[in-house]
DNA sequence: TGAATAGTGTCTTTCAGACAATATGCC
DNA sequence: GGCATATTGTCTGAAAGACACTATTCA
């Protein structure tokens, strides 16, 4: 006999979104700070409940809207999580989020910023709420894998780029530095880049600025 | 005002599980015929609700031994799907896996099955219930996925092997044939298999046979 | 003309991919 | 010997990786 949906308790479902941007030439995510127990006054990802009539991925884009002001960002679902005591209150399970913010998206969210917010640089990320530093482990895995095999490092730039923009957070995420010639030809070589004229006032030699062409598929050998 | 976790309603959230394995030459997928309602009479994957005190991944092993009778296999979440309406009766939430069972295993499942279950080809998969098609094409893409950068394809073959049933799989995953010499050439390559061997009673040359070595990193690019 | 960053070419090595002849075991 | 399958090597072309000098803009 097949079980009923009503047979048995629920766990809470909730969404929480890893969201990465580049500031000041640093690899940073988001943070919200708790201000209710558990872990009161601690640092955790941005989330919230899943509402009853609204999808995983619509949930996961409120969360982004309301707690860091974006929208219309790159957005991928990274695992469920759902040990049964990673929540001292009760059976929460979670759907992690990644979501990639370029540095314009930023000034846009710095101002809609009104709760306890702070961006943290990769390299110094505090302690973490409940599973939440496993989960910023996935993500870190995930992105590097993302980065390897698919564009998706794009989404983390402004529409028009420099080369050079594009190698400082391949070397960012890598945690390794690459050969200026040759990034540059096997990028340039993907011929997924259109140009876009020189950068203006700039006290030194002007670099040729480029955007990602539309219609690129999604999984292109990068590294 | 943070909320609280008695604030909404909760979704009800399943473990469904889609097996491969491989049978006479082709790589099939377990199904369950659904005896109640909704789609009564319809195939699906095996899958049930998570209970209230096991985690994700113990309710899709204990899925795994009460529907395929078998413990013990390579098992890996893929994804959790959650739009409102994919289950008639009400928010379903599930949290999606894949596993990989060897010929080996498929035996003892034979002897265990009370339920109406069965393999199906891959080539040859009914219609299915809820978004299980949505399922189905998403662990194929990881499969091809895992195939091509991890070890995962040994866990669908015996523990001894010949090359030569690494190059079948390899074909049947990719729907494509790969030439004799590149492919050993390449799989010995990697340092991954230990000799085992001839293989005895057959009626011809015997294959050498091999084993996966111990402590083998999960990512290795394979072809 | 000095400071800062951009842009570019060659060589070597490695790897993927095309390609076919010989070896072994059993009947 | 005939059948069935296993095993093996060479060549070519493409791409990765090492490596350093010249170009441009502005102050």
């Amino acid at each position: 006999m097949e079980e009923s949906i009503h047979d048995f308790e629920k766990p809470s479902l909730t969404a929480d979104i890893v969201i990465f941007t580049i500031e000041g030439g640093e690899l940073k995510v988001l943070l919200v700070k708790r201000n209710i127990s558990p872990f009161k006054g601690g640092w955790a990802f941005p989330g919230g409940f899943v509402r009853i009539d609204e999808s995983l991925e619509d949930a996961a884009k409120r969360e982004l809207e309301e707690e860091a002001g974006v929208r219309d960002v790159y957005l991928e679902q990274l695992f469920s999580f759902g040990e049964p005591k990673r929540d001292p209150r009760g059976r929460v399970v979670t759907v992690a989020y990644m979501a990639l913010v370029n540095s314009e998206g930023i000034e846009l969210k710095a101002a809609t910023d009104v709760s306890d917010a702070k961006w943290f640089s990769i390299k110094d990320v505090p302690s973490l709420a409940f599973d939440h530093k496993e989960i910023l482990e996935y993500s870190l895995k995930r992105l590097k894998w993302k980065f390897e095999y698919t564009t998706v490092a794009f989404s983390l730039l402004p529409k028009k780029f420099a080369i050079s923009e594009v190698q400082k957070i391949y070397e960012m995420v890598f945690n390794k530095s690459f050969d200026k010639r040759n990034f540059s030809k096997k990028i340039i070589s993907l011929g997924i880049l259109k140009e876009e004229g020189l950068r203006k006032n700039v006290s030194h030699r002007p670099p040729m600025l480029y955007s990602l062409k539309k219609n690129v598929g999604d999984i292109v050998e990068i590294i």
